[in-house]
DNA sequence: TTATTTGGATGATTTATATCATCTCTCTTT
DNA sequence: AAAGAGAGATGATATAAATCATCCAAATAA
C-alpha cells in the first residue's frame, strides 16, 4: 500500500492499522453526495466516476479517478459533507483510512501535510479547469477536451476505448448526448479520429488540441 | 495583523518579521495570470476580483476577495504558477508573506496547516458551486446567484451597491453585458429587486432564492 | 471647452445546441 | 424465446442567449 514516500514506518504502520480495503463492482455507489465524509479514500485499482448530480435530473462528471489517487478529499478536509458523488466504472478496490489517524500523521508530519496541500490544490485547480471548459467553450472544444483527458491523462495513449457510455461522456462535456454523437461523429466524418464503438484513435492530435485551445 | 488564532508568539512574529503590506489602488494588477507565484497574499482591506483571462477576449470573474481572505493561496501551493488574475475594485492593502517563512510555519505547526488546507479546501468547494452555476443554470438562475453573492457573502445585508459594472458583473454571472442587464431588468419589472443604477435592494428574498435553486 | 471613450439600456437578428421524435441493435430480464 | 429496457444514431424543430446595432448619458481626455 502505496501511502507516500514522505512518511516514516511508524506512520505507514499506524495508518496500516487504521486502513482496510474494500472491493467494488461495476456500477456500485462508493460515496453519495450530502451525506457525512466517514473515511480518506485512496484508490488502490479500477476507475470511479466522480460527478455532481442536479436537482433538475442533469448530472455533471467531474473526473475519473484512476489508482493512487484520493477521492472525496476536498470534501473531508474542507466541509465534512460530500460535495459530490463517487460511483465505479472499473471493478476497484478502494482503502480506507481513519480520518483521526490520517489527521494525526498530517499533524506530525509537516511535508507530508505541505504534500497533500499541494495535491488538493491541483486537484482543485484541475477541476476548475475543466469546468472552465465547460462553461466557456463551444462543442467541438469541449468534445476534443474529453478525448485529449482520456489521451493524455487517463490512457496516456491516442487510442483507447472508452470506458463511458455516450449519455456518460456527455455529462463529462457538460452537453446532452446527441449532441455529444454529433459532433464525434462529424470529427469521425472529418478523419480527425477513427471511431468504431466505444474504440477511438486519435487520427491528428493536432487537430484536437487546436480545437481544444480555439473552443 | 491577524494571522491566525493557531499560531504561537514565535511564529506570528517570524511571520511578521517577512510581511510587508502593499497598499494598491482601484484598478491596479495584484497578479497576472501565468506568472510565477512569489507570496502568500492576505488580504488587509479593499476588495479584489479573481479572475481567469480566456484568449477569445472573454474573462471569467470567480470570486471577489475581502480582508481576512488569502488570494491565490490555491496556485501558490498547487503548480507555483498563478492560474488566475487579481486586480483591485475597491483600494486595498494586502499583506505580503515570504513563502518560505510561511512554508516553515507550516511545517512545524500541524493545527495550522490543517487549518490551511481546510481553508484551501472550502475555496476550491466555492469556486467550484460558482462554476457548477455558471455552467448548469440558465440566466434567471445566474443572476439570482450574483444577487445572492453579494447579499449573502460581501455585504451581508438585502441591500447594497454593486461594486462593479454591468459588464463585469456579466462576468461573474456567465454571460454578457446586454444578458445580464435585461435580466436585471425583468427583476425591477417584476418587483423582485428595486433597481437603480448601482443601488439594488432585493425586495423578495424568497423568489430570488426560488430562482437560484430552481436553475 | 469640445471631443472621445466608457457604461448603461433596448430592440432586432442569428446561432448554437437542447429538445423531441424515431429507429435499430444489443443486452437484460422474465 | 419473448418482451422490455438501455445504448447508439440521426433528422426535424424549438429556444435561450449571444451577437449586432443604436442611442443616451456620464466620465475622461485633449
Amino acid at each position: 500500500m502505496p501511502y507516500s514516500q514522505l512518511l516514516d514506518e511508524e506512520q505507514v504502520e499506524l495508518l496500516q492499522r487504521n486502513s482496510n480495503v474494500v472491493s467494488y463492482n461495476k456500477k456500485d455507489i462508493v460515496f453519495r453526495q450530502n451525506t457525512r465524509t466517514s473515511h480518506i479514500m485512496l484508490m488502490v485499482s479500477g476507475m470511479v466516476k466522480i460527478f455532481k448530480e442536479g436537482r433538475n435530473e442533469r448530472t455533471v462528471l467531474l473526473r475519473i479517478a484512476t489508482p493512487g489517487e484520493y477521492i472525496g478529499m476536498m470534501s473531508v478536509m474542507g466541509d465534512q459533507i460530500h460535495q459530490y458523488s463517487a460511483s465505479v466504472v472499473e471493478n476497484a478496490d478502494i482503502c480506507f483510512i481513519d480520518i483521526n489517524a490520517y489527521r494525526n500523521v498530517l499533524m506530525e508530519n509537516g511535508k507530508f501535510s505541505l504534500q497533500l496541500m499541494n495535491l488538493i490544490s491541483q486537484d482543485g485547480l484541475f477541476i476548475f479547469n475543466r469546468l472552465m471548459s465547460q462553461t466557456h467553450k463551444q462543442l467541438p472544444g469541449r468534445i476534443a477536451d474529453v478525448l485529449l483527458y482520456f489521451a493524455e491523462q487517463i490512457y496516456r495513449q491516442p487510442h483507447f476505448d472508452f470506458p463511458l457510455t455516450r449519455r456518460e461522456l456527455a455529462e463529462l462535456a457538460g452537453t446532452t448526448k446527441e449532441s455529444f454523437i454529433r459532433t464525434l461523429t462529424e470529427f469521425k466524418n472529418d478523419k480527425i479520429i477513427y471511431l468504431d464503438g466505444s474504440r477511438v484513435e486519435i487520427i491528428s492530435m493536432d487537430i484536437v488540441k487546436t480545437l481544444s485551445e480555439l473552443g
